[in-house]
DNA sequence: CTCAAATGTTACCATTGAAAACATCTTAGC
DNA sequence: GCTAAGATGTTTTCAATGGTAACATTTGAG
C-alpha cells in the first residue's frame, strides 16, 4: 500500500484514472471497483468521490482519454499521406487496429459496452465524435477528388469504422487461427480494407485498387 | 411478490431466464442482480445457484437463447429467396436488424460486451457460430454461382456482420437524426448493404446492383 | 417404502457503491 | 500575515450484492 506524507495527494484525479486503467488491464472492466482503485492509490475509499460522481463517471473519463489518444493515432495516419485519401483510408484502418492492440484496456472501455447511459457524458460524446470526424473527412476529401463515390460520407465512414471494429473484436476474442493474432490481423485488415474500398470507390478508379491476392486465411471468425 | 403453494417451483430455470430478460429490458444489463431476479420469480436469493453457477452463467444462457432465436431469423430470411444469394444477403441484413429491434434485450446481452470470459461457455460459442454460419453459407453459395467474388468467405461474412452490427449500435445509441429510428434504419441498412455488395460482388454483376439513389441522410453517426 | 439426489431455504460473510459528518489543507481577500 | 471559505481526504455508516454452507423439503428410482 503506497503511503503519503502529505495530506493531499497532489494529483489524485489523474492517479485514479491511471490506476483504473491498470486494474482493468489486470482483470476486467466489469470487475473493477472504486475501492480497489482507491486502495491502489493509497487513499481512503471515499476519496474518489471528490473527483468523480460515481464509478461510471470515472470510466467515462477513461473512455474519453482513450478517444483523445485515439484521435491522435488517426490524425498521424492521415498526415503520413497528404492529399491521398485512399492511402489515408487504409492507413487509418491500420491505425485503428494498432490502437486497439496497443491500448486494449482503453479500447475495451471505449467500445466495451454500449450502455446508453454513458451518452450523457458530453465530453466523452464529443471526444468520440472527433475521432469519427477524422474518418469522415478522409472520405469527403476523397469525394472531392473524385476517388470515392458520392453519398452520405457519414454512412460510408460508419461502414468502415464498424468493419475495423469487428476485426478488432475478432482479434480480441482470440478466435483467429494459427495463434499469430497480431500479425494475422494486419493482413486481415488490409483485405477488409480492400473489400470495403471496392464498395466505396468510384467505379472508374476501382481497377487500381484490386489487391494482388483476394484474402488470407482465417479459421474461426465472429 | 409472486407466491407458490408448492415447495418446488416447477420450471425455475426457465423462469429465471425469462425474469432476467424482463429485468434487463426494464433497466440495464449492468445493473441486473441475481437477487432481483430471484425476488421477481418469488424465490429465495440462493435458489438461482441451484441452476446457474453464477450470474455470468445465467447471462450466458440468455445470450445463447438469443443466438438460437437469431439463427431462426436468419434462416427464415434465407428461405424466402431460395437460390438467390444476393437477395438472401440483403434479406439477412434486414433480418439481423429486425432481430435487434424486436429483441433489444437479448441483443444487448449477446453483443453488449465482449468479455472474453463468456467464450468459455461452449454452448454459447456454438450457438453464435451457428448464426454466423448462415451468413457464411449465403456467401459460399453466391461464390458457387459466380455472383460473389472469390476469397475467404468467413472474412467476407465478417465484413457484412460487423457492418450491420455497427448500424444496430447506431440505432440503439439514439443518435440517428429525425427521431424515426426504426424506419430510418431500414433504409440505412439497404444503403449499407448495397455499399458492401459493391465490394463483395463479382465485377461483371455489379451493374445490376447499383442502388437508385446512393444513401439517405443520417445526422450524427458513430 | 426408503433413501439418495434434486431443489429450495435460511443464515452468514466479505465486498461494494454511496452518502453523511467530520478533519485537514490551501488560498483569496483583507 | 490572518482568516474564512472552499477544496480535498477520512472515518463512519448503511443497504444491496455475490457467493457459500448448513439445513429443509420434495421427488423418484430401486
Amino acid at each position: 500500500m503506497p503511503k503519503r506524507d502529505t495530506y493531499h495527494h497532489g494529483d489524485l484525479r489523474q492517479a485514479l484514472i491511471d490506476a483504473a486503467v491498470a486494474l482493468i488491464g489486470e482483470s476486467d472492466v466489469s470487475s473493477l471497483s472504486l475501492r480497489q482503485v482507491a486502495r491502489r492509490v493509497g487513499v481512503s475509499h471515499a476519496a474518489p468521490y471528490r473527483h468523480f460522481k460515481d464509478k461510471e463517471a470515472l470510466l467515462a473519463v477513461v473512455a474519453e482519454e482513450g478517444f483523445r489518444n485515439f484521435t491522435g493515432y488517426l490524425e498521424r495516419a492521415v498526415a503520413i499521406a497528404p492529399n491521398d485519401p485512399i492511402t489515408q483510408f487504409m492507413a487509418s484502418g491500420q491505425a485503428y487496429l494498432n490502437f486497439a492492440l496497443e491500448h486494449p484496456t482503453h479500447y475495451r472501455v471505449m467500445f466495451g459496452e454500449f450502455s446508453t447511459s454513458k451518452l450523457t457524458y458530453e465530453p466523452l460524446v464529443q471526444a468520440s465524435d472527433e475521432s469519427f470526424q477524422v474518418l469522415v473527412e478522409i472520405i469527403t476529401d476523397g469525394q472531392r477528388q473524385g476517388l470515392f463515390r458520392d453519398g452520405e460520407a457519414r454512412l460510408m465512414a460508419l461502414a468502415a469504422w464498424t468493419q475495423v471494429h469487428g476485426l478488432a473484436m475478432l482479434v480480441f476474442s482470440g478466435r483467429l487461427g494459427d495463434g499469430e493474432d497480431a500479425n494475422g490481423s494486419i493482413s486481415l485488415a488490409k483485405s477488409l480494407g480492400h473489400l470495403l474500398l471496392q464498395g466505396l470507390a468510384e467505379p472508374n478508379v476501382k481497377q487500381e485498387l484490386l489487391p494482388p491476392n483476394p484474402a488470407p486465411a482465417c479459421s474461426q471468425p465472429m
